[in-house]
DNA sequence: CGTTAAGTAAACAGCTCGGTGTATTTAAGA
DNA sequence: TCTTAAATACACCGAGCTGTTTACTTAACG
């Protein structure tokens, strides 16, 4: 049994009392919002007494961090560590949503709030530097000449994907992934060992 | 005076009292959020009694319909309709922030509301059809083989930009801008009398 | 003047929200 | 069995929200 099923005294009762909130917090957060989303509803979703919820959690800002941080805490890990691709289609795979893919609650967390210093607007502005890292990282691998360049603008193309998709209500995915294959393209040089797509210009 | 200032009687009584409410939307909604202000803070800022502001807008929501309808009317009017620029040099300059651009409010307004049926939804989701089809308008001026793919292009760019430097609190408009010059070259057959470079995908 | 529309000020209604207090129940150790 | 901690049910609080009502004031007209 886990640890973390456990009381300070070794108890076990209540199991994944917290399991649940979190779950219940990513189901109604996604959903409804975080503002439109209360915390009578949510641990009756849970299923789990208010009391008990206050326990686990300070406050509803806490567990709305816990939230966030619990939603890909690996920054992509299932795009950026597949081994069996090159770094040039794991860049694009970061454009293929996995069909389950709501929206990035980050941006969702930073307007709803509305506050800088929220520690959850930090953290999302944390998990937003790590994605154009691990793209900037990905881009040096596959030889970009300006990595940092390119990793920043599929990392804009991602959030636009992203904000487009919730306003329009419709897929934005597939522009953002053509527009990463032209840039891709164009930052890097005409790999040397590999066949030329005779690219004339 | 402008007709704007006088009753439905010709009176001309507490002038503008509906154009300080508006500007005090303009503003609050902008620096708070929607959602964290409230309809006594508004009021007070605009200088005008509850009741008033009631008497101009029936609810909430339909003030801040109201709001996002005044916000941007022509559809960056300012940068489309300038006639010193080539249709080109147009579709850049829809990237050059006006400095006092805050965020595009619709994206904030569709994310706080969260309810895709909501009239100020709906009108977002307009604007922003809007701007895809004077881009796609504009990119066929500039001679694209495929202006529609362009204008939802560069449209993706501008939302990404716009999201990004709010979770960021950075400026990303010229990354974004960037971008439009790579693609709107890739998209534009190298000038009058070249050959077609045949744009793939 | 008196009429009339528009505005003010302030209390109020009704609701939701985040969060707490209290008494009770459950189940694991000893 | 007794103890003890965790969870529950549920009322409750204070604050803030949208929106309304009431009583009063101001100013333009005929």
């Amino acid at each position: 049994m886990t640890e973390s099923e456990k009381g300070p005294l070794g108890r076990r009762r209540g199991r994944g009392a917290r399991e649940r909130i979190l779950s219940a917090s990513q189901q109604l957060f996604r959903d409804q919002g975080i503002n439109r989303t209360g915390m009578d509803q949510l641990c009756a979703v849970a299923q789990v007494s208010k009391r008990t919820a206050y326990q686990h959690f300070a406050s509803k800002d806490e567990l709305l961090t816990e939230y966030l941080r619990r939603f890909d805490p690996d920054v992509m890990a299932g795009v950026f560590d597949r081994t069996d691709l090159t770094p040039r289609e794991r860049l694009l795979a970061a454009f293929e949503i996995p069909a389950a893919t709501p929206l990035c609650p980050y941006i969702a967390a930073a307007v709803e709030l509305h506050d800088p210093q929220h520690p959850a607007s930090q953290y999302a502005r944390d998990y937003k530097t790590a994605i154009a890292a691990r793209l900037t990282e990905t881009a040096r691998e596959a030889g970009a000449t300006n990595p940092e360049q390119l990793g920043e603008q599929l990392a804009l193309l991602i959030d636009g994907a992203s904000a487009r998709t919730r306003v329009l209500n419709s897929e934005s995915f597939p522009t953002a992934a053509a527009i990463a294959a032209v840039l891709i393209d164009n930052a890097i040089p005409a790999s040397p060992p590999r066949r030329q797509p005779s690219d004339d210009r």
